[in-house]
DNA sequence: CGCGCGATTGAGTAATTTCAAATCTAGTGG
DNA sequence: CCACTAGATTTGAAATTACTCAATCGCGCG
């Protein structure tokens, strides 16, 4: 699948540059998986060593409480980081699960290859901070969003911000996301702009 | 102020080690500040071009919404560090404001410098990057924290770990930052765990 | 064609907010 | 040392919002 490969390199040089070598190493460290639809890549309980890059599907990352309700943390859809990183980083065993919300296909890198190649290259140790620093501002605008906005006014901003990912998820899932029951969210967004 | 050198060296020490030459040449890019409680350090609407970590004292971080009510994204006190980084890494207009909750001492450090030393030492980049990813996961952590649990459970779970923090902070700025109003925290936590 | 999942609707309930007023507290000046 | 004041906290009652539970609807897939 060399179309991966590009599209893994063009991910890449969005935001630093690399030669053809040190894409070339870089990429050797990258394995393909693909999953079907409904398949879990990280299940709770177990230990998690990848990274985990969209090339194509969507996934999502989420908590299931002590009642058996599944909160959504994140979605991740083409060209998007997932993991459970509380787990990956401190070497605890995960809390969260990732699965599919489509068949898909990722691309996974161990956390010790990441570092190593961190170390070794200064453009991809460049690459994850600013990627780690442009999340960290996101979940940040995410807490102001609930701390302060109503349920509608968060779907609107969804919709602003990401209106792809709006229309692939079902509203099941979206309504984990935003923190509202799906029947509140039916009721909400049908007075929505834009609808 | 040298037991403020001192306590930066020690913030350092705690997570990556560095020569007494290194810390030396890092300490000379800090300036000390001292600040009053309800002084600004950042004001909505400002240029942002430092990083803040506070020495002495208690700061928040807040948004203020167009009806004025603020909302608290982020409280600072002894070792942490706080700024608006939305606007720092991308070079925007303030949409946060920066304050003092208590009369505080603070160090500053321009981001073109950060950048700069983390070019330079690679243990002070690793710094960092280690604390943005601490950083990025507990965010994780209170958006699920909002998602689905209740206010007296996130007061509980603020208490567990922050006990410092819930005897400093006066109880209406708790309130913001769990997301409640100060007269349903005033109910709940009357029942919690502790009191 | 029918099953099953996702989405919607309705009715009643629970949690939280809002607004207003009362109470408490720490710091200030006399 | 005490009275005073501003800020912070608490209390009460009504209003609102969102949730739960249950039933219905709609549609794509086999």
């Amino acid at each position: 699948m060399d179309s991966i490969k590009e599209q893994l390199r063009q991910h890449f040089l969005q935001i630093v540059s690399l030669t053809d070598e040190e894409f070339e190493y870089i990429w050797s460290h990258f394995t393909i998986r693909k999953y079907k639809k409904r398949q879990f890549l990280i299940q709770e309980g177990e230990t998690v060593k990848y990274h985990f890059w969209v090339s194509k599907g969507l996934l999502k990352s989420s908590y299931t409480d002590e009642s058996g309700k599944e909160h959504i943390l994140q979605f991740a859809m083409e060209d998007w980081w997932i993991s459970d990183y509380l787990a990956l980083y401190n070497h605890m065993p995960a809390s969260l699960s990732v699965d599919c919300i489509e068949d898909s296909e990722v691309l996974a890198i161990l956390e010790d290859d990441r570092q190593k190649l961190a170390r070794e290259i200064h453009a991809f140790s460049n690459f994850f901070l600013q990627k780690k620093n442009g999340g960290y501002v996101g979940l940040q605008q995410r807490i102001l969003l609930l701390l302060f906005k109503n349920p509608r006014e968060r779907y609107e901003r969804l919709q602003q911000l990401q209106p792809r990912l709006l229309q692939r998820v079902p509203k099941t899932l979206l309504a984990s996301y935003l923190g509202v029951s799906r029947e509140s969210l039916s009721r909400l967004y049908q007075g929505a702009v834009g609808l």
